[in-house]
DNA sequence: ATCAGCATGTAAGGCGTTACATGATTCA
DNA sequence: TGAATCATGTAACGCCTTACATGCTGAT
């Protein structure tokens, strides 16, 4: 089957746009996309060297002093690489919400337990929320290249999404809540 | 840190309804949790043998002539600990599309494949969120028990964030199209 | 001086998927 | 009679996370 690993995707996706160290890269992905992706040392340094060792990047030494410095530039066959994966006719998309899992298994506990799961949910939900709207906001009075409008885009799938979630977070503590048969949508 | 196994909670809330076999587990998760959760077999039979191990789960055989069947029953063990793991202060939701990632990048490629990537994106949604309703519906109009409305409330946290989905799609497409600044949101 | 942040990496383990292996039964 | 579905399981592999290990630099 051969998949391509996604983090050599994230990688190489990143250092299209600029040139980083390991560091760097963890610090945009954390800070970026890393509400529909992540990584982490354990993931990004090994997929360097393979990266590397399969001439889709290059090294160098940057170092200053005695602090070590390694950046990244991507090569034209990185970003060969990058286009091929970017236009396959498919992408695996996964969601993985412990919180629902817990709510669909909640007769096994009780209601009260229900609807302060749903909270602990909407509380995280809130403050991610508020952090991708500046973040959006940002990007929204920044359009003026066509990466910055890409980004846009994601940051705004991230803002409705969890508006959609903060709807339905009050939709379901209420019916919870109030117990009874159910009317409506 | 021993963090949970959550196929194991998959598995202990599911017979929490009814007793069922591996092969029925399997069932239950592709029709009724795949948007938020999977299982394989190759995952839920040696769970199967832990939980059995832990006493959180009975085996009966329930074998028809040749053809093996062992059905799953829940113990008090498995309820206390299914009830102890919903009631946990923490959960971990976990979001990863590639097609987001495909997007942000999207600048390795070119327009033609953004858009396209996204009405790929769009089919399954559509295509997902056409049977999530159905399957709300029935919930819908089945709300007698506490766990039919809790089957119903994930349903519709999936429908409403599908709905959400495809608003999306429409104005990302309409923007990548439009390929000048954006105004308002 | 000390702590946060910069910087690179390795090791172990966890959890999951895919593919493989096997065989019975049911229905067209 | 052949395909789909029922049914159980193992093996290999992939990818990621967490924890560990190390050391420099800049700010307070």
């Amino acid at each position: 089957m051969a998949r391509v690993k996604r983090i050599n995707m994230v990688i190489l996706g990143l250092l299209n746009h600029e040139d980083l160290t390991g560091y760097d890269i963890k610090k945009r992905i954390d800070s970026s996309i890393s509400f529909f992706w992540n990584g982490s040392f354990g993931n990004i340094y090994p997929a360097l060297k393979e990266l590397e060792n399969d001439s889709f990047i290059l090294s160098s030494n940057d170092s200053v002093g005695g602090r070590e410095r390694i950046v990244y530039h991507i090569t034209q066959n990185g970003k060969m690489h990058l286009k091929e994966w970017i236009s396959e006719q498919q992408a695996v998309n996964e969601l993985r919400y412990e919180t629902l899992l817990k709510l669909f298994f909640a007769k096994g506990a009780d209601k009260k337990t229900a609807v302060h799961n749903i909270e602990l949910f909407e509380d995280r939900i809130k403050k991610d929320l508020s952090i991708l709207k500046m973040h959006c906001n940002t990007l929204k009075d920044n359009l003026n290249s066509e990466d910055h409008m890409y980004f846009y885009l994601t940051a705004l799938f991230g803002v409705e999404s969890y508006e959609a979630y903060l709807k339905w977070c009050d939709k379901a503590k209420k019916m919870i809540n109030a117990n009874d048969q159910f009317k409506g949508r």
